[in-house]
RNA sequence: GGGCGCGUAGCUCAGCGGGAGAGCUCUCGCCUUACAAGCGAGCGGUCGCAGGUUCGAUCCCUGCCGCGCCCA
């Protein structure tokens, strides 16, 4: 019979590979990731969840890594933390649907690619077929043309994802392995496309000239959800403007904007300044004539209390701009240097001084020429202020203005905003209070999403424009790929309607230059994972999917922007559950990163302690929180591992490998053996209800208490029994079989490998694809204060002989256990497994106050 | 400055209205025929501070202090 994942292997006795030996976690990983791979233990079923019940799938939208990058410790853990998830919902019989994906668009491939073939691209060079990159990258980068280059991101990035899937398997991630995409596939490009298309014809997306956030290294536009502030030094410059009444003071941090300078701005209820509204001053240098205005961003106690707007300073010159209508005058260019000529009516005296200058320089001079003016009062004073920076930047932002395109994300529009909130509410969030992220951002958005990325490698927008008779493009009309030549990339394939010669010619067709933000192709990872454009049928069932998994600080982008693209093209969430995991820190509690050196290589980690007991480690993160990374505690997990694998060829040698699951209830007889199971079904209960509310580590901590318990205390009281061949031993090697089979199940999601080894020496099939357990396998009735008084007195006579240093095989010649009335029953209900685990001659059970007290008599010991 | 989270044993963390807990560390023992990568026992805390509610507060409320993350 085939494996059916709706119903799972039963357990069959008698399948047996037999008991080694001497077990061992070494070897482990390799042995099971092979015959998983070979035997397809976490296959999607297709057929049979296309014709199921929708709540018979469970669909998970996976994190698609950037391969090009590095993978530390802080992504084993949240990856792991996905992969309980699958491992359970697999075994409550769901068709777990486990992608992986590979996100490798943008400026990491960019840079590695750069970095390992000695390249750069050049998107003016004609495409080369025969392009060999170099043997040894030299330090000067040749010159390569976009295609080229897009090729060798292509083929790094294939050996990229190769490595990182062999860590994935290594790290024992249920992903099913058939199902993987890459976002820069022909598919992921043609879906990005299409959707993009979508967008534009409902409106929903848009081009833009406007004032935009721009990194001059990377010679990129930022959208607002990649900035960061940063503190740094600057100082305020105090300068003079001629007023009418005599000079105006301002005070600001880029008096190189000076020419850019278009008025001067304080806030309307400012009495110093309420005389000059209306009016106008001149700028020092340059002469040029500008109102004073009135508008509340002003900040009275800032500096002097009124300040110059320039084309464009920061944000609030940008607000200024719009809101009081003012011109423009640009002088900083898009390489961040000041412009060759002058705005209109700014004299080019002193302003060719500026020209080609960086705006450092530029205000190095600037300054120069106040002092020699007169106009600049005082020496500047140091202050430390947040600039904006792009967060993988290193020089601030400056604003120009670009024609860029835009997706509406409810920055402008506070219905579309209301409605994003909405589906924000949709989703069931964990932890719960990682909903306010998502509320906070959405809130506070002040415009769209801007999309454009002045990058090479990523999905370009498939569109074109029309030259006119002088060569400049016709913006208004784009002219935009047919759907059926999906995916397309403008800058080599040509329009309907026109042929290569004309690229670039008047009355010909120029290719919009840009490729899409990284998080407006990742952005649709639902839908390129689920098949919204390759199949159909797989989409209607998978989506929308039930499961996200990422990491709280990408809310503000990719998670949100998921939302925003499925609410656009499908008017629903794109997933049920937003699962958030929490950083891997360092002892000092900083987030692990390559780039802040404090990484842990994961092969490493895994080699030395072994998968499971990483896992393990991983499973003590609860959901959403921060955790240190301490090596301690990875021995911890090894021990369980290896506690397991021994306990379970222990047990299975009593006899109970021989046992009739099915049947095994009916034979388990002794009260002790009955409460055990007792005490078992409730963990099962709460192990599934911690599971089901994502709490993996209070499933996994009840388990391991249980665990320990029944190590220590049940399996030596019973193991004399066991050994015997009554219906009493029967009782015992019944209970052990049960007790082990289910708890195997419960460990299996966090310690897949030891768990897989121990089920496969006395069970067919694969435990992942077992049931999980429920209360109802076990009998009911039976009383957990027998194993736990038991235990207690057990514990007693252990004291006693660690008093007395003696060994614990010590002999005991009388025991009297004084314990509350109600005790008394449970523990004569045990009373010869009690002897015989601790050697005791005589044991007197006697009734009494207070809590249970063990008086113990070792027998002397004879003469060696 | 705003939002969110967190301050409990040396460390990592549970508990969240009536007994202060687990694991690790540490100490002392034990070669016990599943496991010495083991087992047993033990030491260890005025639950951040100050008020309030309550018969009763680690737990609820308020305010501080400190730490972290996100956003301005």
């Amino acid at each position: 019979m085939a494996p059916d994942i709706a119903t799972p292997d039963t357990p069959a006795p008698g399948a047996t590979v037999g008991v080694p030996e001497k077990p061992s976690i070494d070897g482990l990983e390799e042995k099971w990731v092979e015959r998983w791979s070979a035997e397809d233990t976490y296959g999607f079923d297709r057929a049979a969840a296309l014709t199921g019940p929708r709540e018979q799938i469970w669909s998970i939208d996976t994190p698609p890594p950037t391969a090009s990058g590095s993978l530390h410790v802080g992504h084993v853990f949240s990856y792991t933390h996905t992969d309980f998830v699958a491992r359970y919902q697999r075994m409550r019989g769901k068709h777990v649907f486990y992608p992986m994906g590979w996100d490798d668009n943008g400026l990491p491939t960019e840079r590695r690619v750069q970095n390992y073939y000695g390249v750069r691209c050049d998107p003016s060079l004609p495409y080369d077929p025969s392009f060999e990159p170099p043997a040894t990258p030299d330090k000067n980068q040749l010159p390569i043309s976009r295609r080229n280059f897009v090729e060798l991101c292509m083929q790094l990035t294939e050996e990229d994802e190769a490595e990182f899937e062999k860590l994935w398997r290594r790290v024992g991630l249920s992903v099913d392995w058939s199902n993987v995409y890459r976002t820069i596939s022909e598919s992921s490009r043609a879906t990005a496309q299409r959707m993009f298309l979508q967008n534009l014809a409902r409106g929903e997306a848009y081009a833009q000239e406007a004032p935009t956030l721009w990194d001059v290294t990377f010679r990129t536009a930022v959208a607002q959800a990649e900035l960061e502030d940063r503190e740094r030094p600057g100082a305020y410059h105090r300068i003079s403007f001629s007023g009418p009444d005599g000079p105006v003071f301002i005070e600001t941090t880029r008096p190189e904007l000076l020419p850019a300078c278009v008025a001067l701005v304080a806030h309307p209820d400012d009495e110093r300044y309420r005389p000059l509204f209306g009016k106008t001053v001149r700028t020092p240098l340059f002469d040029v004539e500008v109102p004073v205005v009135a508008h509340r961003l002003a900040e009275p106690d800032k500096g002097s209390g009124i300040a110059m707007i320039c084309t464009f300073g920061d944000l609030n010159d940008v607000t200024w701009w719009r809101e009081l209508q003012l011109p423009t005058r640009a002088i900083v260019g898009w390489d961040g240097r000041i412009l060759a000529d002058p705005p209109p009516g700014v004299p080019a005296q002193p302003y060719d001084e500026l020209a080609g200058k960086t705006v450092f320089s530029a205000q190095q001079r600037i300054v120069e020429l106040l002092k020699e003016s007169g106009d600049l009062d005082g020496e500047p004073k140091p202050i430390t202020h947040p600039v904006k920076f792009f967060e993988k930047g290193e020089r601030p932002l400056e604003i120009v203005t670009t024609r860029q395109w835009y997706i509406r994300n409810g920055g402008r529009d506070a219905d579309l905003r209301d409605a994003l909130v909405a589906r924000g509410k949709e989703i069931q969030w964990v932890p719960e209070h990682m909903r306010h992220r998502y509320d906070n951002w959405v809130e506070g958005l002040n415009g769209d999403w801007l999309i454009s990325r002045q990058r090479f490698f990523g999905v370009p927008f498939p569109v074109w424009y029309r030259l006119d008779d002088a060569g400049e493009p016709i913006h208004d009309e784009p002219i935009l790929a047919p759907e059926a030549s999906l995916p397309v990339d403008p800058s080599s394939d040509v329009p309907p309607g026109f042929d290569e010669s004309q690229r670039g010619e008047p009355g010909g067709f120029i290719a919009d230059p840009d490729v899409m933000d990284t998080w407006a192709t990742s952005s649709l990872s639902p839908q390129v994972a689920s098949g919204w454009d390759t199949d159909p049928e797989l989409f209607a069932a998978v989506f929308p999917m039930d499961q996200r998994p990422q990491a709280h600080d990408i809310i503000r982008t990719w998670l949100f922007s998921t939302v925003v693209r499925a609410h656009f093209e499908h008017g629903t969430v794109p997933w049920t559950h937003a699962t958030i995991s929490g950083f891997v820190v360092d002892p000092d509690r900083k987030k692990m990163s390559k780039s802040k050196g404090n990484a842990t290589t994961p092969i490493d980690v895994l080699e030395r302690y072994g998968t499971d007991a990483v896992r393990w480690r991983a499973a003590g993160a609860r959901p959403g929180a921060d955790s240190p990374f301490d090596e301690a505690q990875m021995k911890v997990g090894r021990r369980l591992a290896m506690k397991i694998l021994n306990v379970g060829k222990f047990v299975l040698g009593l006899g109970a490998e021989n046992v009739d699951l099915a049947s095994a209830a009916d034979r388990i007889t002794e009260p002790i053996d009955r409460g055990l199971l007792a005490a078992l079904a409730k963990v099962v209960d709460e192990a599934t209800a911690a599971m089901e509310a994502f709490n993996y580590t209070r499933a996994l901590e009840v388990a391991e208490t249980f665990f320990w318990s029944f190590c220590d205390d049940y399996v030596e009281l019973v193991k004399s029994r066991a050994y015997r061949s009554d219906s009493g031993a029967e009782s015992a090697q019944a209970t052990l079989a049960l007790a082990l089979s289910v708890q195997l199940r419960l460990f299996a999601p966090v310690l897949p490998f030891v768990t897989e080894e121990v089920w496969s020496w006395w069970q067919s099939g694969s435990v992942h694809r077992a049931l999980w357990p429920a209360a109802t396998e076990l009998p009911t009735g039976g009383d957990p204060a027998v194993v736990a008084v038991t235990a207690e007195a057990l514990a007693g006579v252990r004291k006693a002989k660690s008093d007395a240093k003696v060994s614990m095989r010590a002999d005991v010649e009388t025991a009297t256990v004084i314990a509350p009335e109600a005790q008394v029953a449970a523990l004569e209900a045990a009373r010869s497994d009690l002897t015989d685990a601790g050697r005791i001659a005589d044991l007197s059970v006697l009734a009494g106050e207070g809590p249970l007290t063990v008086q113990v008599v070792l027998a002397p010991v004879p003469d060696a």
